[in-house]
DNA sequence: TACGTGTACAGCAACGTGCC
DNA sequence: GGCACGTTGCTGTACACGTA
């Protein structure tokens, strides 16, 4: 994020970040990467090599039978035992017993190396009091709720990095605290995930044992990426359980006399089909049916209206429901002719066709995107305000909504654009189609005149589409 | 171009073992 | 019990490669 005194927070790419005054992206003069590469560590600057070895670890570690180069430090202080008749063996690049040995040879130098280290938790405040950061094990149950605040929150475990400033953020409450690697955050997980898998199946069994199949309600839907090269499935299951059934399951008080909502996730999977037909689903949906103990549990699923979960439905002898809010927004497209063969609406549909190309017209003319720029500017617009006309989107059920209000409320400037008056009517410019027979009824009942030309009639009905 | 994922490894602390 | 030494575990980082 860039800011500045006129966008606070302003977003950009890291391309255009890097061509900001004073970056230069291929200067490594404070990249620590590069400086690591060369620099060894400080610690080292206080032993001398003496020789070097072969080290073959044994025990039966992962590391057992396997060999290392063995370096051999003299230690540079005066009069130390450690000297080069008598030299330190370090394994590897490791500096952890030149560390023990300065410990008691030279204390003060080792803490100061220490806590110079960005490896090492220990650490030196500002007052010189030293503090060590907390180890894993201390660490463990605050990570646990970590994992859990961002599983509950949808928040990503790339997160868990030094260089985003999450490790400022939780050391600004406490400085010994860290956050945890990873690797570690996706163990954590597993080990929740199967804990509360446990719980879903002593529940399911719990329910089953008391109303018998069936007893459960459920939802499902399908996602495909645009590439259609893999689909996600998800299925959670619907509950209604009894209150002090659950109390006595979970040892706890808390759901008594109560009826207990509960809808967990039970598939989320990687549809691993390339055809998602409906009798890959049902197959699918018999696998997890299996999983949870739910044969026979689910009677009338609810999904949406696609024929392969229809298909799929019918398969598995279950009664198909479809989702409220895809029935409501099939109907919307119904009612507005949009969908359905013949259209139940086509009036409506023929005024929604010429009113998306009227408002389409702007995006394909310059001369016609400047003339509604400039009038809405000349309205008192700041530039950043300026509206374009919107275009039905075919898809969405609130797409016809959405057009008619943004070009109801940019209707004086478009009105300007396109005919050059503010009440627009040009008679330089007529309608190029026939009246629809409801909107012309309806202008012949508001003029009551008589004689009328077409050139006027045209005119009008320009003026009543633009109104719209 | 930026981001996700997997792998390797450096650097350190902690723990275990044996000797004195 | 203190010390020396060996082994193991954890974190952080670099880097390669694939992909939206």
């Amino acid at each position: 994020a860039v800011d500045d005194p006129d966008y606070k927070g302003f977003w950009t790419t890291l391309t255009l970040f890097n061509e900001l005054p004073g970056r230069d992206p291929d200067d490594k003069t404070d990249d620590k990467s590069a400086d690591k590469k060369s620099e060894e560590p400080a610690i080292k600057k206080h032993f001398v090599l003496v020789s070097t070895g072969t080290h073959t670890y044994g025990g039966s570690g992962r590391l057992s039978g396997k060999t290392q180069t063995a370096y051999f430090f003299a230690c540079t202080k005066a009069g130390c035992p450690k000297n080069h008749t008598n030299p330190l063996k370090q394994i590897g690049s490791g500096t952890g017993q030149l560390f023990v040995h300065l410990d008691s040879c030279q204390p003060i130098l080792a803490k100061q190396l220490r806590a110079a280290s960005k490896h090492s938790p220990v650490n030196i405040d500002a007052d010189g009091n030293e503090y060590s950061l907390f180890s894993f094990q201390e660490l463990l149950p605050h990570h646990i709720r970590y994992v859990e605040k961002c599983f509950r929150g949808f928040d990503h475990f790339a997160e868990t990095r030094q260089d985003n400033g999450l490790l400022d953020w939780v050391r600004g409450f406490e400085r010994r605290a860290g956050v945890p690697a990873r690797e570690t955050c996706l163990q954590l997980l597993e080990i929740m995930e199967e804990w509360l898998d446990e719980r879903i199946q002593m529940m399911i069994d719990a329910q089953k044992g008391w109303l018998g199949v069936p007893f459960a309600g459920s939802q499902s839907d399908l996602w495909s990426l645009k590439s259609a090269r893999a689909t996600f499935g998800c299925t959670r299951l619907s509950l209604i359980l009894d209150g002090d059934m659950l109390s006595a399951l979970l040892s706890t008080d808390e759901y008594k006399g109560r009826l207990v909502d509960c809808s967990p996730i039970i598939a989320f999977d990687k549809f691993e089909s390339s055809r998602h037909t409906g009798a890959n689903l049902a197959r699918w949906k018999v696998q997890v049916n299996e999983k949870w103990k739910l044969q026979g549990a689910v009677k009338v699923p609810t999904e949406d209206g696609a024929s392969n979960n229809k298909l799929a439905c019918k398969i598995n002898g279950q009664e198909l429901h479809v989702c409220l809010d895809h029935n409501l927004s099939r109907a919307v497209l119904y009612a507005s002719g949009e969908a359905g063969k013949p259209s139940q609406n086509p009036e409506l549909k023929a005024f929604t066709k010429r009113s998306a190309a009227q408002a389409a017209s702007f995006s394909r003319s310059v001369v016609n995107n400047a003339a509604l720029q400039d009038a809405q500017l000349e309205a008192g617009k700041h530039t950043n305000e300026l509206l374009a006309p919107k275009v039905k989107n075919t898809t969405h059920w609130t797409g016809l909504s959405e057009m008619c209000n943004r070009n109801r409320w940019i209707g004086p400037e478009m009105r300007l654009a396109l005919t050059g008056e503010a009440d627009g009517i040009s008679l330089e410019r007529a309608a190029p189609f026939a009246l629809p027979a409801q909107i012309s009824d309806a202008l012949s009942d508001e003029s009551g005149s008589e004689g009328e030309d077409q050139e006027e009639a045209n005119s009008r009905v320009t003026l009543f589409v633009l109104m719209s």
